[in-house]
DNA sequence: AGGTCTATGTCGTTT
DNA sequence: AAACGACGTAGACCT
């Protein structure tokens, strides 16, 4: 474990740590006064100001300010990252191809630029996603309704694979599209294209059913959904079963 | 501007210069080697290892590995922190209320912690958004059809606000919805809720026409905007004119 | 606080 | 490389 630090570093020393931290794969921040353009899918600048730009090995770049989750702005995985001295100031760029797309940072000044020497397992469980709703369904089809069973999960059809597909209790067959939180309109018109492939699929004389699980619905989806003749049932993701609010 | 840097510190001095920071609204970060626990929406457990923690002002917390554009763990905006020592280790917590929400950092070595001093006046001009597009519809109605005539922007149906309403050469509703980038089946779904409500509003008497405005559409998009009898005029949001490949 | 929609969304998976 | 959908999406705007 290895950290290297500048501390107010001319910008010509400045670029040397970075050239040596870019060939060692270092994890890199910069600290600075700096003004950002960015040109790809859109187009940006930014006025001088200090930010943390943050450089990864794999190739991101992420620009920091003192606000938001969201970098105000970055580049991707797998980029190229490369310094420079331009009038005598660093500066730093990062290229994508495909789609073409270059972030250019010009530092003023540079404060401060630290290399990490990092090596990370990297093995983030995480709990609570659509796919542990899908297995509570499965497991648990009743929690659909009585004499529910799953027949395919990820079942394709003209408009993509669908999460569940089943049959009720008189055998007709039941799309199922699962969501780990609220829906709003969207998710019914995503449950609407699998029932309409279905029914395309099985013929006019098949009734498809379309069920919507998820742990509540907005009350435009909820009208949607009986315009449309779709089910819902309410399911927590985490436990699979009923929320605690569900009784309305 | 200060920077104040601390190397291989122990704990106790970490959570000390920690504090100090958070009362002076210091962007932060701390790289060590530390496992993360993530309990509200979802939970997720993360391992030992090494990771660069942002502790921002404006109560977001970010965990940074040496890859990936996102954070590995992380708080949004309006969390607070709180700093401790436990069993002779850093840790380090951000909560959230609505959604109940906890981050927790606990540090087996601290290799570097840095508390920088920020202000930013942050003014990013952003230019190929979605607002541009509409602006340049706006202003040259005729990119969408000869005697189309915008009427309102942002116009509410029951279905939500429509990016575009007006008229066309015969005096028919138009509904437009505009996508900067190419365009899948939910923007044809999105579309279709607008042209639904219109008609609703309107009566059966009157044909209510939708135009989908986007550099590009997917072909099951295609599919769905001719099944739905919805009109496509490609458009690139930079340029407001259409895209150097529009022919086909 | 909840609903709806945009985003340089990002990310994974599959074709 | 393109398409499609999930995401602890975040963020903005409106009610």
């Amino acid at each position: 474990m290895t950290v290297t630090t500048l501390h107010r570093p001319a910008h010509r020393d400045a670029l040397a740590s970075l050239e040596d931290a870019f060939r060692r794969g270092d994890l890199i921040t910069v600290f600075g006064r700096c003004s950002v353009e960015y040109d790809g899918r859109a187009s940006s600048s930014l006025g001088a100001g200090d930010r943390l730009l943050l450089l990864k090995p794999d190739g991101s770049a992420l620009v920091h300010t003192d606000e938001g989750r969201t970098p105000v702005n970055w580049q991707p995985p797998g980029c190229d990252h490369f310094a420079s001295v331009r009038d005598g100031r660093l500066r730093v760029r990062s290229v994508r191809r495909s789609p073409e797309e270059l972030l250019d940072v010009r530092f003023d000044r540079v404060h401060h630029l630290v290399a990490y020497d990092v090596t990370d397992p990297d093995d983030l469980d995480l709990r609570g996603s659509e796919a542990d709703l899908k297995e509570h369904v499965v497991a648990n089809p009743e929690r659909i309704e009585p004499g529910f069973e799953p027949l395919a999960t990820e079942r394709e059809t003209t408009a993509g694979p669908m999460d569940v597909f089943g049959e009720d209790a008189s055998g007709r067959p039941v799309a199922v599209e699962l969501k780990r939180r609220r829906v709003g309109p969207d998710a019914v018109g995503q449950l609407r294209r699998y029932v309409d492939a279905l029914e395309r699929e099985f013929g006019a004389d098949t009734t498809i059913r379309g069920v919507l699980v998820a742990p509540s619905v907005t009350d435009r989806a909820a009208s949607l959904l009986e315009r449309d003749g779709l089910d819902f049932v309410a399911l927590d993701p985490t436990t699979g079963r009923p929320p605690d609010d569900s009784a309305p």
